[in-house]
DNA sequence: AGAAAGGGAGAACGTGCGTTCTCCATGCTG
DNA sequence: CAGCATGGAGAACGCACGTTCTCCCTTTCT
């Protein structure tokens, strides 16, 4: 087997049970066991656990920031780009197996323990947070209004995690509504 | 020493340790070394560690509600304690070893493998968030306000734990006043 | 074909930690 | 004073898991 597929291979498991069991219940076994890649290969790509954790959240950041965009893009209508954030999270809130954000999740389980975890959780809502900027900028309102939908949907996302609904989205969405109608006055 | 007061020590010092290094990262040893309560005598009043967390949940969501309830009680006005909240949320963000919310990182490293944690999570939220309906009742303002405002509040914990700032309690609470305004007519 | 390198399966090693046990000192009871 | 319960200090036990090692098979190069 390639070393690139192997790799492929070794973060797609990964991904799927740290998010879905947290980091710390999951050994390099169960990842060997649910990837095919064998123990000595893993090491070979990942010298340690903690850099497995590093590429997951890496590559998730990505992917996540990608589909985000990607939906948001099919709307020409800058206002309507920022409520289309709000359904795109509720679309992704009803997946399966959704479980919250990855990267809050991995904030409250490592985050007084891994300095690189933390400043990966940072760039991470960071990038998150200027990617609104963006949306705000281009629909010409004022830039206090990026931090405020940024809160909306930073709580969107930790309340359809605890309670596995995803009105939070919708409630969201219109509470952004009303920002949009108040700002733009 | 008497074993109510042990069981205060036990809590005090697992309260401490399991907020600011993570529940897992604290061993029962550590619980020991930091409230002077012995081994045998912290299984005595806790048979398991996860009777601790639960204990440490439990007693931290009673206090945690109190102090805010007495905080927004000095307020007069039921526009003004609503907005009272964010208020002090923002002296709770500014406090020593603040880390953000306790129950979102106790979601975030068990929820996934304890179905207890995950009740007490829902349980705490659910309070927080019936105790914001009735703010929002008592202002004669309308009940999907409440919903929203809880958002603001998850969104402003989690951001200000991560990045460490008190910001997000002044933006959310600016937001909230936009909505209040907003909804009011 | 023979040698050598790479990889897989899984045992082995070391450590951390939840939990229990041993041993001993202390103080109370008859 | 004898005896007994209580509790502390810390060793001991069992297990999980991160990491490494062993052994064997396959493939490839000469």
């Amino acid at each position: 087997m390639d070393s690139a597929t192997a790799r492929e291979q070794a973060l797609d498991a990964a991904e799927e049970l740290f998010y879905g069991r947290g980091i710390q219940a999951v050994g390099m076994d169960d990842v060997r066991g649910a990837s095919g890649v064998s123990l000595k290969r893993l090491y070979q790509l990942f010298p340690a656990k903690e850099q497995l954790v590093e590429a997951y959240l890496e590559r998730r950041d990505v992917r996540w920031r990608g589909r985000l965009a990607e939906h948001v893009a099919r709307c020409g209508d800058p206002q309507e780009r920022i409520l289309a954030v709000f359904d795109w999270l509720e679309s992704w809130f009803g997946e399966d197996g959704f479980r919250g954000c990855a990267w809050i999740n991995s904030y409250g389980e490592l985050g007084a323990t891994s300095a690189r975890v933390t400043a990966q959780v940072r760039a991470h809502k960071g990038a998150f947070r200027r990617y609104l900027d963006g949306l705000v900028a281009d629909a010409g309102l004022p830039g206090a209004l990026a931090g405020q939908l940024f809160l909306l949907a930073e709580g969107a996302m930790v309340t359809a995690g605890i309670t596995g609904s995803t009105a939070p989205a919708r409630e969201a969405r219109e509470a952004a509504r009303l920002l949009l109608r108040a700002t733009a006055r």
